[in-house]
DNA sequence: AAAATGATCAAG
DNA sequence: TTGATCATTTTA
């Protein structure tokens, strides 16, 4: 097990969307430690992507975080109601990021239930734990992200991305970006990323 | 299929 | 200041 390293989230915006697949996030910020196993995720690419929150280069209190290099959480929420996660990307002031759109639980599931459902997690239904942490919103319920990670360094210890096998196999596949249909060119684009057939990604 | 629900942003 | 929008989830 081994913390990712600047170098990994300077890289293209692209490279690690699909690199983040399989590592495994850790939230240790007030409770014992919650981990999940990256599955899904969708790359947003800057001034030129019209679907990505920094497109033409906008910049103001909410994308802020995004014009911070490579390595730092940005959180934004949705709806009125839910936050999603971000992983700024890239070593320049561009404003890219990858979302997590999808997490399998792997440790903390006790605190996970107890966030998301305010239940027992011996005490969820087969659907509950499968819909716990499949969404972009979901995920952060269950592991209590919200605005107190916004630009948090991913190099501390509250919030952080390791790798634990680098043997560990699996299929990566792409699809369009979802709920962007107003993005134009770009609505199209297969910048959505997922490890097949795990039961943690959001849409089939 | 549609409601819930409020921060965010660009226009005025 | 205001009105429309929205990288979602839930319920029906």
């Amino acid at each position: 097990m081994k913390k990712l390293d600047k170098s990994f989230y300077l890289q293209d915006t692209l490279t690690v969307a699909k690199e983040l697949l399989g590592k495994y996030l850790y939230i240790c910020m007030d409770t014992t430690p919650m981990i999940g196993r990256i599955v899904e995720t969708e790359a947003y690419i800057g001034p030129d992507d019209k679907a990505c929150h920094a497109y033409n280069g906008r910049r103001t209190s909410r994308t802020e975080v995004m014009y911070k290099n490579g390595g730092h959480a940005y959180i934004y929420q949705i709806y009125g109601m839910y936050f999603c996660l971000n992983i700024v990307t890239g070593d320049n002031t561009a404003g890219t990021g990858v979302l997590i759109r999808g997490l399998e639980p792997i440790a903390g599931m006790e605190q996970m239930a107890e966030n998301r459902y305010n239940k027992e997690w011996d005490q969820l239904s087969v659907k509950e734990i499968k819909n716990m942490t499949n969404g972009p919103g979901k995920l952060c319920k269950a592991l209590n992200i919200d605005k107190k990670y916004n630009g948090k360094d991913l190099l501390g210890k509250e919030i952080y991305i390791c790798e634990w096998d680098k043997t560990d196999k699996f299929v990566i596949s792409s699809g369009k970006r979802i709920n962007i249909g107003y993005a134009e060119e770009y609505k199209d684009v297969n910048w959505r990323f997922f490890i097949e057939n795990n039961s943690y990604v959001s849409k089939k």
